[in-house]
DNA sequence: TTCAGAAACACCCGATTGGGTGTATCAAAA
DNA sequence: TTTTGATACACCCAATCGGGTGTTTCTGAA
């Protein structure tokens, strides 16, 4: 179960802790890269059998990155690995098809095995995000109503709204009218719980959706 | 300049890439500790000869570690080593009396040399924190022209508008009139070469400004 | 003393946002 | 078949924002 692995983050300090824990254990780290354009550049060159992907990048957030290779690749294995935990972000991974989503803090043994596991063919989440996944999948199968949660879309909107793109600017963008964009909008400080432009971009950027 | 190092850091990838790094290059890692008190027990019994204070501890903040270890022992010198860059802790580590204040994203090199300055008696601030110092050390010895530069105010104001405030919320806070602080978020804006709210609060965030 | 410039406003005005109601279409479920 | 819902709008209106001009007051330098 060799398998040849390409590492995306920006912290050359996790990316030296990664390479030492994975070679020490006979895993290949084929290469690494340090933003998200990098990276694509690096996973569509090499074609490694896993990405490890950081969800925050300095250019875009790893999610993105992950649905870059997914227009294109199903075959390599996708997996973030963040600091943070976030429902929105996990929904937004497994509608991506990613294979893992793995907390930073985790014990190098546990994320160890949980890289194994992932070459090996399986999905892993993190124990403490599995329970989010199931709900949600729960829902999708039977109501299909999967309310209150961002969909791709949504991210694509706020991430021209922290560019400070007006309604309408997106509007034009996405082929879509300003009156949609606005009522869009509005769903997603419904969701997020916010009530303004600034607190939306806000908390969607510290939620590493961005 | 061998020198005895003790690492505190929560994140078990950081701790195996600074040991990885560090040993690599003839450093000594004396002993390692995830939480602030596993730290102060360690940094007491082995007195290294620097220790590598994450500021984001689970019991914790590193800081407070600084302060702790600073009044016994002025000796031992310290660096804490963090993901983000704030004015504030910037500031309250340099009055603990830390040796350095080194950003994770740091390229490997640059970090290992750092640490190498500080083990030889140099104190190294990260070269974009550096910039804040001084400036902030200007501004306590003259009235020199700061110009096109956010005073403390400005930031106030970024914070306040980053949380969702509207102008006139602002300016019932701060004792203003909506006006003025619409004069001075314009007088931001022009600072930061942006042309709304939303670009504004992101270059700020971006910045380390929040 | 006079002058320059800052700080803190007022007033104005067009553009944009926030938030509500209402409607046509279409696809899937009942 | 009917109904439901999701989607993509239109229209409306008050609040807020972006940006400009002009006034007063105060302070420090010429």
């Amino acid at each position: 179960m060799t398998g040849r692995i390409v590492i995306v983050d920006d912290h050359e300090l996790v990316q030296i802790g990664l390479r030492a824990l994975l070679t020490e254990h006979g895993l290949d780290v084929a290469g690494q890269a340090a933003t998200g354009a990098e990276g694509l550049d690096l996973i569509r060159s090499l074609k490694p059998d896993l990405a490890l992907i950081d969800i925050r990048l300095p250019d875009m957030s790893g999610i993105q990155v992950c649905q870059e290779i997914r227009k294109t690749d199903e075959a390599t294995r996708l997996a973030v690995l963040t600091a943070l935990m976030d429902k929105n972000v996990v929904h937004a991974c497994i509608q991506t098809g990613v294979q893992g989503y793995l907390l930073k803090d985790l014990p190098a043994e546990e994320l160890l095995r949980a890289i194994q596991n992932i070459l090996a063919g399986k999905a892993v989440l993190d124990p403490t995000v599995t329970g989010y996944a199931l709900k949600w999948l729960e829902m999708r199968q039977e109501s299909g109503a999967e309310k209150e949660v961002l969909d791709l879309r949504d991210v694509e909107i706020l991430r021209l709204m922290a560019q400070g793109w007006s309604n309408q600017a997106i509007g034009k963008y996405l082929h879509l009218s300003e009156n949609t964009i606005k009522a869009l909008v509005n769903d997603i400080y419904r969701r997020l719980g916010v009530k303004n432009r600034v607190e939306a971009v806000m908390e969607a950027y510290r939620h590493g959706l961005l």
